[in-house]
DNA sequence: TTCCGGCGTC
DNA sequence: GACGCTGGAA
């Protein structure tokens, strides 16, 4: 089968249950942030870290006026105390310089000339700086490039292998490139569909004592 | 595997 | 007082 051939057809379990978080909880319209570098600063400090706590530290920012690539990386030194609230605060502020200083360095902190080049050339150059792993990467050239990668993070590790459909160990480049390969080649569906996994996942598929019984996703478990 | 960490929730 | 949080580095 093509995979355009699965484009309007619901043949797949992956697409199956983005369909059904769809219809439940409907359009979570993510990123919540209003530029591409508040994106970007979100994706690092809420690295392991609730949003709440990272919308708190990017809310210190934008009241000191330094929401902006050129001017936070002239203030870095107040970084720390701004963020404070996202926690792992010392290794963040480090991340943050690290990136400040390649993008304002390469693109002049201008995200029109980075989404120029191709997504793979980004990735590749996001994974070379110190704090960005392969979900912060994802993340970036989905949320706040726009971007056609599927991203993983432990919700969807979760959720997938407690519905048999993966194993939880797989190496986060092969999970992606499975998933992609049996969804839509659609930006628009990894942008929802991820979050839609981040809101189950934290709403139903918990760590501890999963609510499967009201989880929208309950009817579509395999049988025990 | 362990460390990084403030902050809600229970 | 313990737990978990839209991970990544060493």
């Amino acid at each position: 089968m093509t995979p355009q051939a699965n484009t309007n057809s619901s043949n797949t379990a992956f697409l199956k249950i983005y369909k059904k978080l769809y219809k439940t909880l409907g359009p979570q319209r993510w990123w919540p942030g209003d530029t591409p570098f508040e994106i970007i600063v979100g994706a690092i400090l809420t690295q392991n870290t609730n949003w709440h706590n990272a919308s708190l530290a990017i809310e210190k920012i934008k009241v000191a006026g330094l929401l902006h690539p050129k001017k936070l990386l002239m203030e870095h030194r107040r970084i720390p105390r701004l963020i404070k609230t996202s926690g792992f605060y010392r290794m963040k502020s480090k991340y943050l310089r690290a990136f400040l200083k390649y993008y304002v360095g390469k693109y002049d902190g201008r995200t029109s000339r980075i989404v120029k080049k191709n997504t793979r050339a980004i990735r590749h150059e996001l994974l070379k700086i110190p704090g960005i792993g392969p979900e912060t990467a994802d993340s970036i050239l989905l949320y706040a490039f726009d971007k056609r990668v599927f991203v993983v993070d432990g919700y969807t590790r979760r959720i997938f292998s407690r519905h048999g459909m993966i194993k939880s160990d797989m190496p986060y480049d092969t999970l992606q490139k499975f998933i992609e390969s049996n969804l839509p080649a659609s930006t628009r569906i990894y942008n929802e569909f991820h979050a839609l996994l981040v809101r189950a996942g934290k709403e139903y598929c918990r760590k501890n004592e999963p609510l499967c019984t009201t989880c929208p996703l309950g009817e579509l478990l395999p049988r025990a």
